[in-house]
DNA sequence: CTGTTAGCGCGTTCAC
DNA sequence: GTGAACGCGCTAACAG
């Protein structure tokens, strides 16, 4: 309840200028050591924090960063994987003492919007995108709203934004060696929405580690039970099955239980993206584990420096495979 | 790229004086009306924004509130509940175009430095606070700080803070009725971490209505598991278990088929709060709604209403019991 | 080198 | 309807 406690005051009580304050508190030169240390102690007892408004008054930073998420049906199995971005996106944030604006909208025209607001109204340095798309409106927008963005998941195509990225690519060949290792030369792969990027990614690569032709869903777990009835169903059905999420996956286990396939005898299954729903299964679902906390920490570092006007794309580690009971030989 | 627009150019471009703007963009009495009209024309044509920070150094507001979130075990089936939560706090947000400071952290204590920060830097004008607990440090924390906040679930035991709250005890009343109805006398509760207060609701509800013992878990899907099949094995087996989760039902489900129990048949369950994962399970879970946008919305403008000077609680709808395949007659 | 005074940023508000 | 001061911290320019 009590009151702010300014510079000004901090300035009375050790009996000097405003602007010797300010220079001590902020590492400046300008100050002896000796009044330096009286002020600091000064402020430490009367327990002074910056106001955010001023300082971003003055200056030309807010001390926040912006995150959207546009949430149409696909969000369903990104979830887990949202929340340890974010852990991650605040635990390098909070080293720059930055906040973190955050908004689910609808789709990408009101994500749009979104960044629009934040800008003209000073509300964030920059902000981070997700969900790179094919013929992404994003980039150009905030490429000529001059926004600061850092592009999670790219490379961008359009080589307007800088990005971090794994390599979904080898993550996807890493899959189909696994299971060629162990046997399988008739694959399947249910991928997600066709119009994200990692999906193409993920799409090219598979087709050309396999020569089959990839399945694309609305990531739902209806979709992925028809789908996995259809591959199963069919004349020559596929001994491995990808699916490019936890919840298609988790549908494809029950599925096959239903048709009396056994997991792994009959059909291997794999899911993108280890969840706990992958240890809800039984068997318990081999998935592609990513360190998504370490990511997002890395990408917000990321974004300080492209807001400090670094350039240039960074690769992020390799996604990693970890077998479990739904991956077994021929 | 361009230069922000200030009302300083405003004013020049139509001729008049900066707080004549000031009092035409903000609706205020003190311009003709002539004025008025050709200050907001001029203002659009040059599309000028508020300066979030130059607002927030001037008046007592910042346009901002916050929400922080301790994401201990218990987090997991959380997910699909917040998103959504965090979506309906938003669109009540837009209409006061106010922002969403957001920030995941490990306990209560990470908690309540976020709360401070935020305050002494003057980053927010109120807070939410969710997962209220037994004896819950945070509302005197807050109250001690004079930051407005509003307890999501309360209501507050203390009485300190003002809340919005929907009736657990009544709910957990209407899910034994629901079983009652259908023949069972032999009920379980598998409730989640003791330390909540909404736990402690729906306990003292369920033993006051079946007069059995509920049992308290982590809220993961392994004591999910354990705890169902304690039970089934037990001598007298339930008839019915109502989990706290969903996470928990759907591992009850694997759990009761793994022991050879049919559902319904052998054992009905049901779920308290519905998600994609209700309708992943063979069959699908009979589970407690709610309205978490709608919660969201009406938290978020309560909230508003509370920076405003309102005060007391505000009891939000009846979660609703929808029957799915796994409740059936004894 | 140490420290001060003056003025800025941008929207609000009060006296006139 | 106007001019001027204010909020709070930062940063030249300047004096000791």
């Amino acid at each position: 309840m009590r009151r702010r406690v300014t510079i000004r005051e901090i300035a009375r009580r050790a009996g000097v200028s405003e602007s010797a304050v300010s220079f001590a508190l902020n590492n400046r030169p300008g100050v002896s050591e000796y009044t330096r240390r009286l002020i600091l102690q000064v402020a430490a007892e009367m327990e002074w924090r910056p106001n955010s408004a001023a300082r971003a008054l003055g200056g030309s930073r807010v001390g926040a960063v912006g995150l959207v998420f546009a949430r149409p049906a696909e969000t369903l199995g990104v979830e887990p994987f949202f929340l340890r971005l974010v852990s991650g996106i605040q635990s390098a944030l909070a080293a720059s003492s930055a906040a973190l604006l955050f908004q689910v909208v609808e789709d990408v025209t009101a994500e749009s919007t979104v960044y629009r607001q934040w800008w003209s109204e000073r509300r964030v340095d920059g902000v981070l995108l997700v969900d790179p798309r094919v013929d992404d409106p994003r980039p150009a927008l905030l490429a000529s709203l001059g926004l600061p963005a850092l592009l999670i998941g790219g490379p961008d195509p359009t080589g307007t934004l800088p990005s971090i990225w794994a390599d979904d690519a080898r993550a996807m060949t890493s899959i189909v060696a696994h299971l060629h290792a162990l046997g399988h030369t008739h694959i399947a792969h249910v991928a997600g929405l066709p119009a994200l990027l990692h999906t193409q990614h993920r799409i090219s690569a598979f087709e050309a580690a396999t020569g089959a032709t990839s399945v694309t869903t609305d990531y739902t777990d209806t979709a992925g039970s028809q789908v996995t009835r259809d591959l199963l169903t069919a004349p020559k059905p596929p001994t491995a099955i990808v699916y490019d999420n936890d919840i298609m996956a988790v549908a494809g286990v029950g599925t096959a239980a239903e048709l009396g396939r056994s997991v792994p005898d009959d059909v291997s299954l794999v899911a993108w993206d280890d969840s706990p729903l992958c240890r809800l299964t039984h068997p318990s679902l081999t998935a592609l584990v990513r360190d998504t906390y370490g990511f997002g920490q890395r990408a917000a570092q990321r974004l300080m420096a492209v807001i400090d006007g670094a350039t240039g794309d960074v690769e992020d580690e390799l996604p990693q495979l970890e077998p479990r009971g739904s991956t077994g030989r021929v």
